[in-house]
DNA sequence: ACCCTCGGGAACTGCG
DNA sequence: ACGCAGTTCCCGAGGG
């Protein structure tokens, strides 16, 4: 119904220039495809700290030195990737009520300090499962890295980053699915087919709703907070 | 008509 | 054995 409405909301800020998709201020030069394997393996380095990985993949020596320094572009800041999973992860999902559902486009929300939750969560879960805790990647957490990773840019990028709505490119969404496939260690290839489906799954949960506009996706308040005050307590 | 995106049911898998 | 968090497959709807 209101379908134009709500995608009219997110002109100001994505800018789609010239062709089919091409956003004039945010995404780099690469718009063609992504370097998957270049990309795996800068990433490799940094899931090591997360995963020992089930793939001991091959000898992959120092080269992600190409991989150049943030952009620091004024939408997206950068934070120096890392989240990985230092300590174990775990949510819980009783809290949301499912009356504070929608607000669509709220740009600045008065969050109740949800960043309190999320550090009691990880208290609770530490003391659980302390020092063996090795909680599994999340997808949502999986995203949130992608989105503060500068090469993956052409993947998946911020389209208002302080709402915590994204958006997948309509041409290297595979890649990144398939990067998600590997870092799980799938026995198929994963597509974004598949990998939407676990997204719509989050709707249900919470951590990440669909938004009225291709391939776009937005963070819960709660989710992003907890996402951000993580990868900034590193 | 065709392709792409979306949405959800349902069975199944791997892990803790 | 059980629940969680997807994964895989499938089908139908809707838009361009």
């Amino acid at each position: 119904m209101l379908t134009e409405l709500e995608t009219r909301a997110f002109v100001p800020e994505v800018k789609l220039g010239g062709c089919r998709g091409s956003w004039s201020g945010v995404a780099p030069s690469s718009c063609a495809e992504v370097d998957l394997e270049v990309i795996e393996e800068y990433l490799q380095e940094h899931s090591l700290e997360v995963q020992p990985a089930h793939t001991p993949s091959t000898s992959m020596a120092a080269n992600m030195g190409h991989q150049t320094h943030v952009h620091s572009h004024r939408d997206a800041r950068i934070i120096e990737n890392s989240w990985s999973g230092q300590h174990p992860y775990e949510w819980r999902y009783g809290c949301h009520t499912p009356n504070e559902e929608y607000k669509e486009p709220t740009p600045h929300p008065a969050w109740q300090s949800p960043q309190d939750q999320w550090l009691r969560t990880q208290d609770a879960v530490s003391s659980a499962s302390s020092s063996t805790g090795k909680r599994k990647e999340r997808l949502f957490q999986f995203l949130f890295e992608m989105l503060q990773t500068p090469s993956m840019r052409s993947c998946i990028w911020w389209v208002q980053s302080s709402s915590g709505t994204f958006q997948f490119s309509s041409q290297n969404k595979e890649s990144l699915a398939q990067l998600w496939g590997r870092r799980k260690g799938n026995r198929k290839t994963m597509t974004y087919q598949k990998m939407a489906r676990a997204l719509r799954n989050y709707s249900r949960t919470g951590e990440i709703h669909k938004v009225k506009r291709k391939l776009t996706y937005r963070f819960d308040e709660k989710t992003l907070k907890g996402l951000q005050g993580d990868s900034k307590l590193e």
